[in-house]
DNA sequence: AGGCTAGTGACACCCGGTGCCAGGGGGCAA
DNA sequence: TTGCCCCCTGGCACCGGGTGTCACTAGCCT
């Protein structure tokens, strides 16, 4: 299937009919399922753009107008998500310790609904394990630590390009990814123990490690 | 400049007389540095790989003969970094605890000498700031956690895919990044300052942050 | 009806990256 | 010297991600 193809279908705008007062599928939701199966399927790079609109019933065009680069496709509302974590930051007890607070943040902003564990799964697998996705990760986690390293800033009485707000954002981001490789490879561990443990060892400065 | 152009120039495979002794410049170095100069004056993504070559005296596809791709020309012989780094710790005093090792060995490996420091200031400064290598920073850090993850399951009895061997190698090279920035925002500091800083707080849990 | 806007598809183009083949030069043996 | 071999190189066509532009259509408002 080449780059100039007929389309073979009259573009389906709306998947069959949705139940009532519930939203028909979005076509950006449509787009983003079918590219996750396929890239689960085959591998990200073995599938092309071409192939995903296809199967979306839309253009290649199209595809790249709902999402910047292929990469997206699997991030779903990310920026969202780092909204939250800004807003649960905003919203801590000033009483409580910064860092524990940036943890406590962490866990709650990651605490998703069981439905919502499967789909979480495929696309941290895709993340973690495909490397173009895995180098487009390091772009999502930037936007991550501007947020954290802000409020650690913030409340510390810092500027947040001093070394120890970056430090903090950083490092419990890089706790988060960790605990997030253990809970995929751990089948019946549950996220936010994972999570917890994480920051229990960094917070501690690796008590297990003084020898 | 398109695709498909003559070259103007003869190949000129060695720059000028090189001094008695001294090797001269190969090919790859030439490469490197007309790739280097030009990010930097320019910009990674306003670059083509094709002005490169044309810089460097090559055509495009032998420049991808020498480099894998476009962000490998800036990173030299990274490979050979990881490979001294594992060295390092390979040759560590057994009685000294494992996350100070790691520690050290970083501080090590990072011991430029001075007339290294400005070309590794031109090459971070890209790299942390051009999204297409921060992005691309992620796969070589990659290789990176394997060594110290190894290292870490290996004096703990633990096996590197475990949560605090991958910990330790994910929040120290987090900690090593976050110092770079810190060495390249304040012209005047020493970078071994700067790593020891970082892991200073890492190891004690950030003790300025408990409030 | 007429006009505005938003979403879409087609198409051409740029550029990073690759497979393939055709030289070309240097070393080595006869 | 001649012939052979091998490595480095350049040219070229091709793939695929990403973008600018234009034309078309469906709504929607007046």
């Amino acid at each position: 299937m080449g780059r100039g193809w007929a389309r073979h279908n009259a573009a389906v705008t709306v998947t069959g009919t949705a139940p009532p007062g519930v939203p028909a599928e979005t076509t950006r939701a449509r787009v983003e399922r079918a590219a996750l199966d396929l890239f689960t399927l085959r591998g990200f790079e073995q599938v092309t753009t071409d192939e995903v609109a296809d199967a979306a019933g839309i253009s290649r065009r199209t595809f790249f107008r709902y999402f910047a680069t292929k990469a997206d496709a699997v991030w779903g509302d990310f920026g969202a998500h780092v909204a939250r974590l800004e807003e649960l930051l905003a919203g801590t007890d000033p009483g409580r310790p910064v860092l524990e607070s940036v943890c406590a943040a962490y866990v709650e902003v990651n605490d998703y609904a069981g439905t919502e564990l499967p789909l979480l799964r495929e696309r941290m697998l895709l993340i973690l394990n495909e490397p173009a996705l895995l180098a487009h990760s390091q772009l999502r986690y930037a936007e991550v630590d501007r947020v954290v390293a802000r409020y650690v800033a913030d409340r510390s009485g810092a500027t947040p390009s001093d070394l120890v707000p970056r430090l903090v954002a950083a490092t419990t981001r890089a706790s988060a990814t960790t605990a997030f490789e253990a809970w995929l490879a751990d089948e019946h561990s549950a996220l936010g123990d994972q999570l917890r443990q994480a920051f229990t060892e960094l917070t501690r400065g690796f008590p297990g490690l003084v020898h």
